[in-house]
RNA sequence: GUGGACGUGGCGGAAUGGUAGACGCAAGGGACUUAAAAUCCCUUGGGAGCAAUCCCGUGUGGGUUCGAGUCCCACCGUCCGCACCA
């Protein structure tokens, strides 16, 4: 705890009894939910389902406050849907396998297994003190045997299916963390995790074949219109569709290095043929690696290549550079007309057959590269304006729109003409007997290699057999469990070390056998940890169809932005190939998605650049500016930038010292106010004050209201006073204003307007002093008003809200209440306050009958001495009602 | 480079094309108090004026409209994603 949180504990606990006592309270009333089983969700329950998930923690030890938010966000849906009359199933797991669990084990000596039972222990009870209405029974975690012994049965069954693949390849290898990753682990040629700069190595792997739904997971995100469009962009451009044409190119066998006379290119833009002027081949091409057997000076070209990495810093700033490689390419229009064949070190071996051709006009690499070497450029496409004769390209591409140009029979078409017309051509055209060209759709999207060579996941549950090959485990053998006794004292795979684990009798010929020692990427076990909720008791499958199909797609689920590509695309491919075999009924697991923002905050340094702790330093403001000093010397420290909460930098506050000190619903209360939730949200001390000020305000206004309310007629009066109704009005307003605001997830807007709704309370309280307050329809409408104010912000504070609820003298609990009814007719007013503008600039306000007709309005309009002044005299030239909404008078 | 989002007081941020700055923070002033804490009240975009009031104002410049923070075009800036993908 900090020194600052010991002080405000201090005068916390000096404070008199009349107030809420957030630590004693919250506590409690966990207590009473759970003895309750207040949201234990029951698979039976007849009412409407309602599924809310957060994405799931990993074990780490500790939540951070990025936990907080997420967490706090779906409990508010969840607590809210619940009163609207749902089923809700709202339940918590964890992400239990991976690489820091081994790292704790080589560092401190602990096994993975107790590690990360340890820290699911504590983390769980720090998640419990937030008050979240989660359904425990269900809870996973998917280092569990109960739950991969699933994930192994359902790996066979995609392996029956075809969906997965054993195969040869290249991979990325992360010498740090002795593991291997896949493609989209790579970010800027690191590892995603280690940041250790990534070698390649071929390897035999276990591929999920994601890639033959490229063309269904692309076009079903149009249909996820309850997901930010920016994760539908991003989820597109990593699929990555290109159509385009593959066309065979003759070569001319003189010039070859052992008689080859074809070479396959891939282009997406067959249109710009006639302005080729070289063919490039990426230095791992077949053909550039014949002919470098033959020229020394071609393999140095190609070794030097590889040795530039695949480092951001390189690709952004390498020379495009070429080497002619003496082989000459044929023009498919034109036998007369040859190209030469360069190795380039800009052409990827991944992409397309890992050749083309270069149209230098229409393609700034293109272009870099012949102004490099000299090839000169010809335009084919003029754009729209502009003379053909004088179109000349020198050092910019020209990629836009045009008519062709320069291009003999394609002359004078669009580019989509063009286009089409060539593919035509070629696709009838042969060489050999098979046609010049094919139209091809090429994608980004690579399969999902899955194999890790780790101990701590789901083991592969297959057996290697020297007479039989690869011998899936049989269902009976299932769950092939992890080892306990392992040893990690040196790097590399311990299964692999394990020789008891490892060698088996081959359970096809009982023959010598080994089991596969690779584990799988734990990117599978958080693919379905959301269809297993819906049971997760079921012991004999993974899914019982009857609930999953019940409950999918989750309605809304919620986590951070860092997820848009990899865990939401696995996701939705795992359950199409579960859809493929059985286990689910649906393609799509999420229908609603929402990312929320990031916490922040200050960050503080030494003089001699060291980050501190905010809970170590004592701020001051002193005439506008800020002061920071350490707490215990009192040495002077620099404020830096605002950003996101990071061990590294520092900058963390720690979640259980916040509830500590102030409760949770004060830190759950911070997180929903202020900053938009997809935004990133500010954490700050004024702030944690201001938050738990409020909280007290609260309590004080439910308290002051609970004495009036108590005059309260059972009956509903039939007549109210003006006063009454105007509290009446306030109410409904705000039931109506804030049950809108979280349907849409505008929780900042939410929280204001509870902050409006009980200033205009705190005031009805205060003319009670000097007026009657004994009125029996005041304290009716009053009583009402107490009630609904608890049951809204009840989803946001449940433990202040659960306290209120009972000193109003309800018996029951207000985490069981129905959403309560908006009167409609209360939010119509009978007169309407309407903005009069002249020439747009409001002049003036009029008030007038709800039902005054526009002629009625504008008469009355012209009468009023500011508009009269404005006008000088002069008659209006026009007057504009907009019906309940505003006047302008144009002069 | 490319795609996208965004740009509003000292700060976080409100605002179906219709009263810009709701609500909160911070700051200043006041009440209560021996004093403090707590609480309550007032002020708080800029400028002019004793005042009523007036003028200016949502990154910059244009445009559409009776009316633009909001829509369109160009530019500047910030952030994010992708990136030698043929």
């Amino acid at each position: 705890m900090s020194l600052r949180g010991l002080h405000l504990r201090n005068r916390y606990e000096s404070m008199t009894t009349s107030r809420y006592n957030a630590r004693e309270a919250e506590t409690r009333w966990q207590k009473t939910w759970d003895q309750q089983g207040v949201f234990s969700t029951k698979n039976d329950d007849p009412r409407p389902k309602y599924y809310v998930l957060e994405m799931f923690p990993y074990p780490s030890g500790r939540i951070h406050m990025g936990h907080v938010r997420n967490y706090t966000m779906g409990d508010v849906v969840a607590r809210y849907k619940r009163a609207m009359g749902f089923n809700v199933l709202h339940p918590m797991g964890w992400d239990a396998f991976g690489m820091p669990a081994e790292n704790a084990a080589m560092v401190n000596k602990v096994h993975p297994k107790k590690w990360t039972y340890e820290n699911i222990a504590a983390m769980k009870k720090q998640l419990q003190s937030m008050g979240l209405s989660l359904d425990w029974a269900r809870e996973i975690a998917t280092c569990d045997p109960a739950y991969y012994k699933h994930q192994q049965k359902m790996f066979l069954d995609f392996l029956k299916s075809g969906l997965v693949e054993r195969k040869q390849s290249k991979v990325n290898w992360d010498p740090v963390d002795q593991t291997v990753l896949a493609n989209e682990q790579v970010i800027d040629g690191k590892g995603w995790r280690s940041g250790a700069v990534v070698e390649q190595r071929e390897l035999t792997q276990w591929f999920f074949k994601i890639s033959d739904y490229s063309e269904d997971l692309l076009k079903a995100i149009d249909s996820l219109d309850r997901w930010p469009e920016k994760v539908r962009t991003m989820q597109r451009n990593w699929i990555g569709k290109s159509e385009g044409l593959l066309v065979r190119f003759a070569l001319d066998p003189k010039t070859t290095p052992n008689k080859e006379d074809e070479l396959e290119i891939f282009t997406t833009r067959p249109d710009t043929l006639f302005g080729a002027k070289f063919m490039a081949l990426a230095p791992d091409h077949p053909l550039s690696l014949a002919a470098a057997a033959k020229n020394p000076k071609l393999a140095e070209y190609i070794a030097e290549t590889r040795r530039h990495g695949t480092a951001q810093a390189e690709i952004d700033t390498a020379e495009k550079t070429g080497f002619d490689t003496g082989i000459k390419a044929v023009h498919p229009f034109d036998p007369s007309w040859q190209l030469p064949v360069y190795v380039a070190n800009f052409i990827l071996m991944d992409y397309g057959t890992g050749a083309i051709f270069g149209c230098p006009a229409h393609d700034q690499r293109d272009l870099d590269f012949v102004n490099k070497y000299g090839l000169g450029n010809v335009p084919v496409v003029c754009p729209p304006n502009v003379d053909p004769k004088t179109f000349i390209i020198t050092d910019t591409a020209y990629d836009g729109d045009g008519r062709m140009i320069n291009s003999r029979f394609l002359d004078g078409k669009t580019i989509d003409e063009a286009k089409e017309d060539v593919a035509k051509r070629l696709e009838s055209g042969t060489r050999g007997n098979r046609p010049v060209a094919q139209r091809q759709v090429n994608y980004r999207l690579r399969d999902w290699g899955i194999s890790r060579k780790r101990y701590w996941g789901c083991p592969i549950p297959v057996i290697h057999c020297e007479k039989c090959g690869v011998v899936p485990v049989p269902d009976k053998d299932l769950p092939v469990v992890l080892p306990d006794d392992v040893e990690f004292d040196k790097p590399g795979n311990p299964l692999d070390r394990h020789l008891a684990w490892k060698h088996v009798a081959c359970p096809q010929c009982g023959g010598k056998a080994r089991r596969e020692t690779d584990t799988m990427d734990t990117f599978v076990d958080s693919s379905w940890y959301f269809a297993r909720f819906t049971d997760p008791w079921i012991e004999n499958k993974p899914t019982d169809r009857k609930m999953v199909d019940e409950w999918l797609p989750v309605d809304q689920y919620i986590g951070g932005i860092e997820h848009a590509i990899l865990h939401l695309l696995y996701s939705r491919f795992f359950t199409r190939a579960m859809k493929k075999t059985g286990h689910a009924g649906m393609d799509e697991p999420f229908a609603g998605l929402f990312t929320q923002g990031m916490v922040i905050h200050e960050t503080y340094h030494k003089a001699d650049g060291t980050f501190v702790t905010p809970a170590e330093v004592k701020i001051e403001a002193a005439g506008g500016a800020r002061k920071a000093t350490l707490l215990t010397t009192g040495e002077p420290v620099s404020i830096g930038g605002i950003e996101k909460m990071s061990k590294s930098k520092r900058n963390t506050v720690d979640p259980d010292e916040i509830i500590g000190t102030y409760g949770a619903d004060v830190a759950r209360w911070f997180m929903l106010s202020d900053s938009p939730p997809e935004r990133d949200i500010e954490w700050t001390e004024d702030g944690v004050q201001a938050r738990w000020t409020f909280m007290q305000k609260l309590w004080r206004i439910v308290g002051e209201m609970t004495g009036i309310a108590k005059k309260a007629p059972a009956q509903k009066p039939n007549e109210f006073s003006e006063r009454a109704m105007a509290v009446r009005k306030a109410t409904h307003g705000a039931l109506s204003k804030i049950s809108d605001d979280i349907d849409k997830l505008r929780f900042n807007r939410c929280v204001a307007h509870i902050y409006e709704y009980s200033n205009t309370l705190s005031s009805a309280i205060g003319e009670t002093e000097d007026s009657n307050a004994g009125d029996p329809d005041f304290a009716w409408a009053m009583k009402e008003a107490a009630d609904i104010l608890v049951q809204l912000f009840n989803p946001m504070m449940p433990h202040l809200a659960e306290e209120c609820w009972a000193a109003l003298g309800h018996k029951n609990l207000v985490a069981m209440q129905p959403w309560p009814k908006v009167e409609a007719a209360l939010l119509v007013e009978d007169t309407l306050t309407l903005p009069v503008q002249v020439n747009g600039k409001k002049k003036a306000e009029l008030t007038v009958k709800r039902d005054a007709t526009n002629a009625e309005i504008e008469a009355a309009v012209l009468t009023l001495d500011e508009v009269r002044k404005a006008l000088g005299g002069k008659p209006p030239k026009k007057v504009i009602v907009v019906p309940q909404r505003i006047v302008n008078v144009v002069a």
